[in-house]
Order: structure tokens, then sequence, then C-alpha cells
RNA sequence: GCUGAAGUGGUGGAAUUGGUAGACACGUUGGACUUAAAAUCCAAUGGCCAUUAUGGCCGUGCGGGUUCAAGUCCCGCCUUCAGUACCA
């Protein structure tokens, strides 16, 4: 490490401006950057466009550790590229800074969030900033700042006026909808929508009261008010996160949590399910990626079936994949929840039903799901019929049917479904068989190959195809069902009874929800005394004392004057976290305007994010939100793509790796690794900080580092304590975080951002180990002592030669290769093994090691830029044209082929390359280590390939 | 169970179209410099065997196969990680 030298500065200045201070280097230029907003974006240019995102971070009070930046080096380098290349680059950055951490950290000390998101961002802008990153941060956005969610906001009561029509398959706006129920009623609509519409009329609409059709109107709405249910903790008094439950208990307290309905805000996102799905051919995202989101939309294909409920006026709809199943059924089961299940069950049967509902409902869904083995069900003692053979099919209620999904019936076919097949033997039900020539006594045939149907009147015969289209035809002449396409993907919840998020734009007249109009919005977050549910369970904004909305005046006042005339209370509810970054991609593009969420013009010119990166751990919210809401704007117009990110690539976590110390059970006595063998010790981990790059522990740092370690005797081997080390996620609590704050102050942004690329591909999950970054760190070293030496500059006009040329073309070819495929590790090593090059030719012309910078500037910009002022150039080198790679330096006259003996190299032989075939062989065959190899014996086979390798066989 | 990704030295990893496996680093060992340490530089470093300057055998999770040639292609397994799940 350099002694700071820094307090003798001005007297020691022209000996240390020879010497690699990266210290001074990288703040002159972060400072450099900042000054001149070098990386400033216009809205129009000559050059092509190219749009670099990263996924937004949530500004958390613990800062960034060493695994955050990763993703955001990689699109840097790539955004930083793409600028050497000749392109006008958006690369900006900001923060998803609504959150339930500030909340509970509001709660627990009173704390406004606004203030604590504040000084957590001020700590994450430093830290960011001090990596290095080419962020346009005029561009900036914060999702909690009113001027944004403003927007957010905005993007609601768009959702609020649309419904969405079928028939052109995309949203349109309500008021068509109000027009086609003027003109014909709802009968003729193929629309999303809730599914207990009713039919009318034109002229029942017309004599429906405004209340009435408003009430119709929001069954249809992209956005709606429906009772869904919630996780709700009565001792907290709110409503709970699905991770905020650990075992059926509440995380905070250990509370008892119920399934309560609440009216709540939901987003029609299953209106898209279909182009959400097809969406995913046209854009380069990762298999695993789009098949989670493939799994998470749940397409299924099948039919619906109606079954008439025998003496009750009922009827059960089931949804199937197996319609050419259908002379399978000899039974149905209900979810205990179906809303039959309370209508139909007989005297007899009335008790245990009543009994088994109630149980079920106890347990949690996640309980319900983890609990696959236990088979439990009950008889309602009614019966449906077969809409074939009109024979009497028992109804059952049990609880593996759920109620979410589907109708929450099924008609259960067991000779066909290894669930029916279990339940049906379980209770002793009859298991016809209806494929030909299969034995089921074992277990249920599930294939739909290679099987024909028996035992089926007008299906017998058939394959799965055939018989499938005829059962759905048959289904259709008798009215009792047809074709249908089921998705798994439900409407998303937007409601959350929660402070610091989006309000909604909304007031109640009579109970029904009025927008407010967008001009005169953001409607900001009231102020609140406290941050928890009021006493009478309602949302923490019911604590609001200013919070509601004079119609007239168009302003928030205070509760006291409503009226329910003018003055109308406000939505209780905030929105989720995913509402402000469904569009801030979009945002970025014209951030500061106040009259649109984004011009015409800026849309025009930037379009689509070109490359998202961000973590998996997003798949099925963020990214499937966003691009729901991408799809919405592009129906409406706002947008010219209906899908937002055309690549996006998911960077791996960067693992910790924990260090443990080995304490005898029973006494303060701490063994070294090695000699744990049969002792009974107990591992505890220690601070990363302490071990040195041997894995040797600090035993006087670790002895004060707490206080019941202050006496703890070591035993060593070799003079030393030995850690065991393992890999595990970084996380506070395993005392492996690595900050990097300290790694830039050690050894620098540069190698920071170096060390990160070289860990590993990009994709890939891999352990962060302090230790190694002295490889990078010393490359930087070399690579400086390259340009600067003892007594100056050690660049000149020296003409390049033959050997410099081909070290810098083919450091261009491979550089300018990895990055566009993002791999960038391997780029480091080309570096390092250019500049190892480089060094052994004593290389100084300004013609290699000039462009050479430019290469190494995406990754290590503070060391290219201040060299690159030192060769003479004015300007900063991140727009600088990359280098141009030039094929003929690379020729090479003669080729080092590897000579193998049945496949096996055993020594190589220098020959020209363009010898012939016949040549090579009678060269190699004469050659006096080849006859060695062969002992005399006659090969039977000689393989040559030109350029490549020559393999003897025999 | 299903889906996706991945298994290569002591460690992170490289080998982009089948063609010299282990690039580049870390670590380790030895050496130079130094009063010493740090820093820096040099050398060795997949395993086993032999050792005379030289060489031989094995080796990319396991078992087969295709090929002159397989980490790479094909078939069958095993393991790990991630996502998801009574989805009818």
């Amino acid at each position: 490490m350099c002694c700071n030298t820094t307090k003798f500065a001005p007297y020691f200045k022209e000996i240390l401006v020879m010497r690699y201070e990266f210290n001074k280097i990288e703040e002159k230029w972060q400072k450099y950057w900042s000054d001149h907003q070098t990386f400033k974006t216009e809205n129009n240019s000559d050059k092509p466009k190219y749009y670099v995102l990263d996924m937004f971070p949530y500004p958390s009070g613990a800062g960034l550790h060493v695994g955050h930046p990763l993703g955001y080096i990689a699109s840097d380098i790539y955004a930083r590229y793409k600028r050497h290349k000749g392109f006008n680059v958006l690369h900006p950055q900001g923060y998803d800074s609504f959150g339930l951490p500030a909340e509970q950290y509001a709660i627990q000390t009173g704390q406004h969030p606004a203030v604590t998101t504040e000084a957590n961002i001020k700590t994450y802008r430093r830290q960011l900033d001090q990596i290095g990153f080419s962020f346009d941060w005029s561009r900036e956005v914060r999702t909690s700042d009113p001027k944004y969610y403003k927007w957010t906001q905005w993007i609601f009561i768009q959702l609020f006026e649309s419904w969405y029509n079928y028939n052109s398959d995309k949203a349109e706006e309500i008021v068509s909808l109000v027009k086609i129920f003027e003109a014909e009623g709802n009968a003729t609509i193929n629309a999303a929508c809730d599914d207990d519409i009713e039919i009318f009329t034109a002229e029942e609409w017309k004599d429906y009261s405004s209340e009435q059709q408003e009430e119709i109107l929001l069954k249809y709405r992209l956005t709606y008010l429906a009772e869904t249910e919630v996780n709700w903790c009565p001792a907290l008094g709110t409503v709970l996160a699905n991770d905020e439950i650990i075992n059926g208990v509440s995380e905070r307290g250990g509370h008892s949590v119920i399934r309560k309905k609440m009216t709540q805000w939901s987003m029609r996102i299953s209106a898209y399910a279909e182009r959400l799905l097809q969406g995913l051919e046209t854009i380069d995202w990762t298999d695993s990626l789009k098949e989670s989101q493939r799994n998470w939309i749940g397409k299924s294909v099948g039919a619906s079936v109606t079954f008439n409920v025998k003496d009750y006026d009922a009827k059960i709809d089931v949804f199937t994949t197996r319609p050419d199943t259908i002379f399978g059924v000899s039974f149905m089961t209900l979810a205990p929840e179906h809303e039959l299940v309370s209508k139909i069950t007989t005297q007899e049967q009335k008790a245990e039903v009543k009994a088994y509902v109630e149980a079920t409902a106890k347990r949690s869904e996640r309980d319900r799901m983890a609990d696959v083995k236990t088979i439990s069900g009950v008889f309602t003692g009614v019966y449906a019929e077969h809409p074939f053979t009109k024979v009497p099919v028992p109804i059952w209620i049990g609880d593996y049917v759920l109620a979410s999904y589907g109708t929450g019936a099924v008609m259960a076919v067991p000779c066909g479904d290894q669930r029916d097949y279990d339940f049906a033997k379980h209770f002793n039900i009859p298991i016809p068989n209806i494929f030909d020539g299969v034995d089921i006594s074992e277990e249920a045939f599930a294939s739909k190959d290679n099987v024909k149907i028996g035992n089926s009147d007008f299906l017998d015969g058939l394959n799965y195809k055939k018989a499938t289209k005829r059962a759905i035809y048959e289904l259709e002449q008798i009215g009792q069902g047809q074709g249908k396409t089921n998705y798994r993907l439900r409407d998303a919840v937007f409601s959350r009874q929660r402070y610091w998020g989006e309000p909604f734009p909304v007031y109640y007249k009579n109970g029904l929800p009025q927008m407010i109009d967008a001009k005169h919005l953001p409607l900001t977050l009231p102020e609140v005394e406290k941050y928890l549910p009021t006493e009478t369970g309602e949302p923490p904004l019911g604590n609001a004392k200013v919070w509601a909305w004079d119609s007239l005046k168009a302003e928030v006042v205070s509760n006291e004057l409503i009226d329910n005339e003018n003055v109308f209370p406000l939505e209780l509810n905030t929105m989720p976290g995913w509402a402000g970054s469904s569009q801030y991609f979009n945002r970025y593009m014209d951030p500061h305007n106040d009259e649109k969420i984004f011009s015409k013009d800026s849309i025009n010119y930037w379009q689509q994010v070109d490359l998202y990166i961000g973590g998996s751990e997003h798949a099925t919210g963020h990214l499937l939100y966003s691009r729901f809401w991408q799809k919405f704007m592009f129906d409406k117009g706002y947008v010219l793509h209906d899908e937002f990110a055309k690549k996006l690539i998911n960077q791996g976590m960067i693992l910790g790796t924990s260090a443990f110390v080995y304490r005898n059970k029973n006494t303060n006595k701490f063994y070294s690794k090695g000699l744990i063998d049969g002792k009974d010790v107990q591992l505890i981990h220690a601070d990363v900080s302490f071990i040195n790059s041997s894995d040797e522990l600090d035993i006087d740092a670790f002895k004060n580092w707490r206080p019941d370690f202050k006496d703890a005797e070591f035993i060593l081997e070799d003079g030393v304590y030995k850690v065991g080390r393992d890999v595990e996620k970084m996380s506070k609590s395993k005392y492996n975080v690595v900050n990097p704050d300290e790694i830039c102050e050690q050894y620098g942004a540069d190698s920071l951002r170096l060390y990160e690329m070289f860990l590993g591909p990009l994709e890939q999950y891999k352990p962060w180990n302090t230790a190694g970054i002295t490889g990078v760190h010393s490359f930087l070293k070399k690579l400086w002592k390259l340009y600067v030496g003892q007594d100056g500059l050690n660049v000149n006009d020296a003409e390049a030669s033959k050997d410099n040329l081909k070290t810098l073309h083919k450091t261009i070819k491979k550089v300018e290769e990895d990055i566009e495929n993002f791999s960038f590790n391997t780029s480091v090593s080309t570096f390092m093994i250019a500049v190892n090059e480089l060094t052994a030719q004593k290389c100084t012309s300004k013609d290699i090691l000039e462009p050479l910078l430019i290469l190494i500037s995406p990754y290590a910009p503070h060391i290219a830029e201040e060299l690159w002022e030192r060769l003479g150039n004015s300007d900063s080198i991140s727009t600088a044209p990359f280098p141009k790679f030039d094929e003929s330096h690379l020729v090479e006259s003669s080729k080092n082929y590897p000579i193998s003996f049945n496949g096996k190299m055993r020594f190589t032989l220098e020959l020209p390359l363009d010898m012939s075939k016949e040549e090579i062989e009678k060269t190699v065959m004469a050659y006096k280590k080849t006859q060695e190899q062969l002992q005399g014996r006659t090969p039977k086979k000689v393989i040559v390939v030109p350029g490549k390798i020559v393999n003897i066989v025999g």
C-alpha cells in the first residue's frame, strides 16, 4: 500500500505526480465529469441512439455492499463502449424510493419516511459517485417525488378510463363502451370484465340510475374495485405481505394471521395474458426468465363443461384440459370455498361438510399447498348429472381443489389424473377405465400419447386430439360446454394499507370511486401523526386530518368539511411498490416534463430500452407488470413499442466468503482449522475484515471485536490461526459484507470495477474474496508504469514494431467481441496479457499506447482519463472513437502445429502457413521426433488440417 | 414433480465454429531487494510415476456412444443452485 503522503503534497508535487495515486486521480476525474457534465445526454443528435438501463435501487439504510454495483458496472462499461462507438447514449439512474423499510423505521422512531429516504439517497449517491459511473444524473427520478408520482397517478386514471376490447384486442376508452351500451346493451360485447356480469339491453341501460351505470362500468374498467382476500393480522391491526408471514404467524411479534375479505383496487392484467405470453417471442430476454413468465401466465387449453345438479336449480361449471376423458368422470370435487357448497348440501351431510369447511378455512393457503400427501374431503350427499350419460355423479368437497384456479371445481377423472385417482382410492369411489388396453390398477394414466379412448360412446377408438375436438363439438351441440383457454395469471391487487406509497387520485361519492381530474395532480401524501393503522383498522392515511377532496375548489381540505355534497372522503389506501417502477424507463426520456409524462419527440427519439440489466428476482413482479403497463401505453398510442426492453440480462449475485473460527464447546479455546479433527467444536462467524489473504486470523482484532472473546485462548498451527471459509449470501448477520467504500479507499474505484468484472461471467453467481483484488490492482500499477516512468512520460513518437501492432490489434479484436457478448471477465484478462506483452516489448510508441487507453477506459475510466490527459489530450477520453481493428497486423506466415498421435498432442512443429497438405504430411513424417514416437510403426492414416492440427493414427 | 442454469487444479475462472485442456488471476513454494516488514521483481505450481539434459501414465461430475480427434456433439444417469407447484 502506498503510504498516505497527502499532507506533503505541495512540497513533493513533482515527485508524486509520477506515481499511480489512484485516490487523487479518481477524485479529480469524478469532479471533472461532474463539472463538465460529461455524461449529460441530449434528446436529439446526429448520432444513432442507444438506451442502457439499470434497474434502479431501493435506497436502504444499510447502503451498498460490493454485490450491488455488479450490474451497474457492467452496464456502465457497455454505455461507455457505445459512446466510443459513436452512439448518443442514454444511461440514467434514479431511486425506487417508496417502500416498506422506511415506513417500518418511521413506525419505530417517528421519523418521517421522506427524511430517512432523503438521507439514504445521499449515501447511495456518494457511494455510486465514487465508483465512477457515467450516469446522466440530470435525469434522476425518484418514485416518491410528487413531481414523479404525479404521472404514476395519471396512468392510474388512464387505466380507470379504459376497458379491454377482445375484438380489437386492445384497451379502449370507456366512453366507447358506454356508446355500445347505449346502442345495443352488453350482450354482444367481448370484453375483459368481472365474471358476475348480467346481460342487459340498450333500453335497460338507459333506465339504470347513474349509480347503477357506474357500478356496471366498474366491472369493465382496467383498474377496478373488488373484494379480495388479504392476510389480516388482528393483533397488529394491519395487512401483511406473504413474506411478512412465517409459519402462519406474523414475522413481527408472532401473532396469528387470518384470511379476510377487503375492498381493494385491482389491475385487470389478465386481459393482457395472451399478449404478455406472445410478446415474449419478440424480445431478447433470457430463456429462464421467459420461462418463469410463461409459467406465471400459465396458459392451458381445454374446455369448460357445465354439469347440472340433480334436484337443485344449480349448475357447476368446470374447466378441464381433458374433455376427451369426459366419460371417465366418476365424481366431482368442489373447493371448500366454492359458493355452491352452502347451497346444495343434504341434511344428513350438513354437519360434516360444515366442520370440514371450517377446518380448512383455518389453514392458510400455504399450509394447504405444503401438505400434499394428506387426502381429505367430504361427500355433500348431492349428485350432478353427467351431460351425456345422465348418470348421477356424486359431488364431493376436497381441499386439493383450489378456489383461486379455474372455477374452483373439477370433474374428476380418476383413471386419467393422479390426484383424482388418489382421492377415489381413499374414499372407495369407482374408477372406470376409458383407455383401451391400459392397466390402471396401480396408478392413473395421465399421458395423452399413444392411447385410444374406449368405453366412451362416440369417442371410442379416437386418439387424444380427435377425441378432444369431438367432445367439445358434442358439448356445444347440447349447450353444456365449449372450448376454453384458461390462464393462471390473476388480476393484480393494487391497494396497500400503507403510508409510504403513492396516494390514489380517488375520492368517494356515495361509496362510488371518482377520479380527481388529472390537471389537479399530484395529489400529495398527507401528514400523519402515526404511521400505524388507525384504531378502527383503517390504513395509516386514516390518521390524516386533512384528507378530504373539495370538488368545487379542487383541493385537499380538512376532513371536518366532508359533507358528501361537495367535499368527499379521499381513498385511504396507497399504491404498491411496483406502481412507480412500471413506467420509469419511459419517464427518463423526458424526466422534467410537467405537461406530459413524456413528450412525443422524446419517445420518438429514444423508442425503447435497448439493454436492461437487473436481477432475476423481478421475473414475475416488476418485469411482468412493466410489460403490462407498456402494452396499455402502446394501446393508448403513448409509446411506439409494446415491449419496453429489447434485450435484458440478469446479473448473478455476488456471494460472501464467510470466515469461521472453531471454539471448543465447553471452553473458551479456539482451535486453528487444521486441529479440529476429533474435537467437539462450534463454528462461529468471524468478521471477514479480520482475515488476511492466506485465511489467517488477526487474533487481536478478533479479541477486541466482542467482549466475550476478550479472554479467548487460541491454539495455533505453524504459528498462525487458520480460519475455515464458506460461500454464503452476503449479509450483515454472517459478517461477510464487504463495503465498496473501503475497497475504493484501499485499491481505488478502477480496481473495484475491474475486479467485479474479473470475478467471472456476469450472469453467474460467484463468491467475493477481497484477497484476489491485488491481481487487478497490480495490473493497474503495471499499466501506469507502461506510460509513466520515474523520470516522466515513457511515451514517444517511436514507430510501432510489428509485435506492438500485433498485440494492440489482437486486443482490439478480443475486447470488442467480448463487450458485444457481455463477456467482461475475459476482456480483463486480455488487458493483462496486452500490458504484460507491451511491457516485455518495451513499447513506448504513442500509436500503440494511445488507442490502448480507449480500450481500457470503459473498464477503468479514471486511470484512462489521467493517462489520456498526460498524453496531451485536452478532451475527455469518453467520446474518443473506438480504435479500428486491422486484420493485416495479425496475419502470420507460419503456425506452430500441434502434432498429435491418436489424438494426443506430443510435440509442436513450426511450419509455414502456405504449405500444402501433402507437404505438411511429408515434412512431419520425415521429422525426427515423429519417427521416435512411431518407433517403427507405419501409421494407418495421417490427418492434416492446414492451419490447425496434424493427427497421426496408428 | 416440473422448468431453467451449471458441474473443469487448492480457489475464481479460460478454452466463442469439435482441433495444443487449465489462458488470466488468487493462493502456495523457492529466490532477489531490505536491518526488518510492506511494496516490487524472478522462477515453479493439475495429479501420479520416473528422473539422465529427456520422459511416461492419468485427467474437464458418472456410465456408454459418434469421430482421425470430445470439456465441447448424441444417449442414459448423478449432484448443486435458482424459480415454481395439489393449476384440473
